[in-house]
RNA sequence: GGGUCGUUAGCUCAGUCGGCAGAGCACCGGGCUUUUAACCCGUGCGUCCUGGGUUCGAUUCCCAGACGACCCA
């Protein structure tokens, strides 16, 4: 008995398709997509298309096979969509009909030439003259109803995934699409979209473990780097004044449903601008973004209701963290002290080493983060965890520095620019301090950026949004992995 | 890093209180010239995630591990 294991018998059907010719032809001409004929078509009654003959060609892959006998049906599908094919013995041809019957299986790629016609349960169909086989598949397709449901499976062969789950194809049509219209929105503001290097000597630009890759004949260390930010801030000194990079960061760091090693961030720089107006622009953004692609301003997202307002909502991190204890809003937050009692009473520890910066910021993350469900930027960042951003004019302690949130998500982060170049070297001190005590995140002193700041940064203000985590939000998933087409998993057990 | 759950045919899933492992789809053979997850008849399909342990016997029970999902840090 011949064995009957899946992948045997198409590759014998293979053969088959070798021995008559050649089995990868790449010379059949498409002539619509499903998507065109659906359209164009959607009115044709079953008479029009019966007594005037619309010829086309389509091409794709086979979904759904239905034998009648001297009769066929198959589903196919292109990128577009799909449509239906109608074979018949009498019309292909007694050896056609026998090809197609024989060695056409659900997965393979195939082109059907021929003309329209509506069944007569109404669907647009393309009743075939010739049918040819264009790719022969030689693995078993997932199951026609449930499709491919395995979660690892759909990760780790997305293009299985996409080849038969619309949902998971339409994320990332639509991430595509987030893209296209972050930069139309961009470029359209006079903005210049610019490659800065991936490979760094220094690490910098924000506070992150990096990977470190090896130069063979510079016989040096680099790092892939874990944000753009101090090469676009050399760009705005050179003169480009609105710049902007679309581009993948490296972060050293474990994964999660809401971390990948590798992600997307968008950074965008003006000058002459503040953070005040990074704000607004954002606001706009936001709108524009959701309108465009899910048609509203309000949208949910898992259990939430979100509305983007076109007025920003802004709060103080102290008051937030004030709030968020139910007492007064003082200015008594600014003292470690304060902290601390505040921090007692909810039984939450700080290490030793912690300033009044990161005690502010671990209250705030644990307390106050989980709860901001609607579009909020948290203004005044500490200091302390803001190295590259510009002191507030009244108040040194804190940073001209935005965060924004929605669902609970950082989204996007923004400040006015530090260009003091001497300020920006103390900054940079106190970074290596830290990592002498051991912060495996804190950034390094990078002389080069501050021979640029000595060459003068207008004032100027950048902003960092992360496209995955607003895919996530506009596609309405909860893991990182559901919107990036291959994310990183661990090696497949043996 | 911790906890919970999952891993059985190509796919989607049952199941075995420890005794030769099941269905639907796909595949194979037969029938059927307007079907829609086509239908009807028939056949075949397994490292039950991996490695140990307990046992006359383990896919099932116990321990360890791998990978994935969810929650927490």
């Amino acid at each position: 008995m011949q064995d009957r294991k899946e992948t045997t018998v198409r590759r014998r059907k293979l053969d088959s398709l070798r021995e008559d010719g050649e089995a990868y032809p790449n010379d059949f001409k498409r002539q619509h997509v499903a998507a065109e004929l659906q359209q164009a078509f959607s009115a044709a009654s079953q008479e029009e298309l019966a007594s005037n003959s619309h010829e086309t060609a389509v091409a794709g892959r086979v979904l759904l096979k239905r034998e009648l006998g001297k009769a066929s049906f198959l589903t196919i599908k292109d990128r577009s969509g799909k449509i239906q094919c109608y074979l018949r013995q009498d019309s292909l041809g007694a050896e056609t009909y026998e090809q197609f019957v024989n060695l056409c299986d659900i997965g393979d790629i195939v082109g059907v030439r021929g003309h329209l016609m509506r069944t007569q349960k109404g669907e647009l169909t393309v009743h075939g003259s010739d049918f040819r086989i264009l790719v022969k598949s030689l693995q078993p397709f997932p199951e026609k109803f449930h499709g491919l449901e395995d979660q690892e499976i759909r990760y780790r062969q997305r293009y299985v995934d996409v080849m038969v789950n619309d949902e998971s194809r339409r994320v990332f049509e639509k991430r595509s699409q987030i893209l296209q219209l972050l930069r139309h929105f961009f470029d359209s503001r006079g903005y210049m979209e610019v490659e800065t290097p991936m490979m760094h000597a220094i690490p910098g630009g924000a506070t992150a473990k990096p990977f470190i890759t090896r130069h063979n004949s510079l016989n040096m260390d680099l790092y892939l780097r874990v944000a753009p930010e101090l090469y676009l801030k050399r760009l705005v000194i050179g003169g480009w004044e609105r710049v902007y990079e679309i581009n993948r960061n490296f972060r050293n760091e474990g994964l999660s449903t809401r971390h990948n090693p590798e992600f997307t961030m968008l950074e965008f720089y003006q000058a002459y601008s503040t953070y005040e107006d990074l704000i607004k622009l954002t606001t706009t953004l936001m709108s524009e973004l959701a309108e465009q692609v899910l048609g509203a301003k309000d949208f949910s997202y898992g259990d939430h209701q979100i509305s983007l307002s076109d007025e920003p909502h802004a709060i103080r991190m102290i008051d937030s963290v004030a709030d968020a204890f139910g007492i007064p809003r003082t200015d008594r937050l600014y003292e470690k002290k304060y902290l601390q009692e505040l921090a007692a009473s909810r039984a939450i520890t700080f290490s030793q080493d912690m300033t009044w910066g990161t005690m502010l910021n671990e209250l705030f993350e644990s307390l106050v983060q989980p709860t901001l469900i609607q579009p909020t930027f948290v203004v005044e960042y500490p200091t302390e965890i803001s190295p590259l951003a510009k002191r507030s004019v009244n108040n040194e302690c804190v940073t001209d520095r935005f965060e924004y949130f929605i669902a609970g998500q950082e989204i996007a982060n923004g400040f006015s620019e530090l260009n003091d170049p001497d300020d920006q070297e103390s900054r940079f001190r106190s970074q290596v301090e830290q990592a002498k005590l051991g912060d495996e995140e804190a950034m390094r002193f990078d002389q080069d950026f501050i021979t640029a700041l000595q060459y003068g940064l207008p004032p100027t203000a950048g902003e960092g949004i992360g496209i995955d985590r607003l895919v996530m939000l506009l596609t309405n998933r909860t893991s990182i992995r559901d919107v990036l087409l291959f994310p990183q998993l661990r090696p497949k057990a043996q």
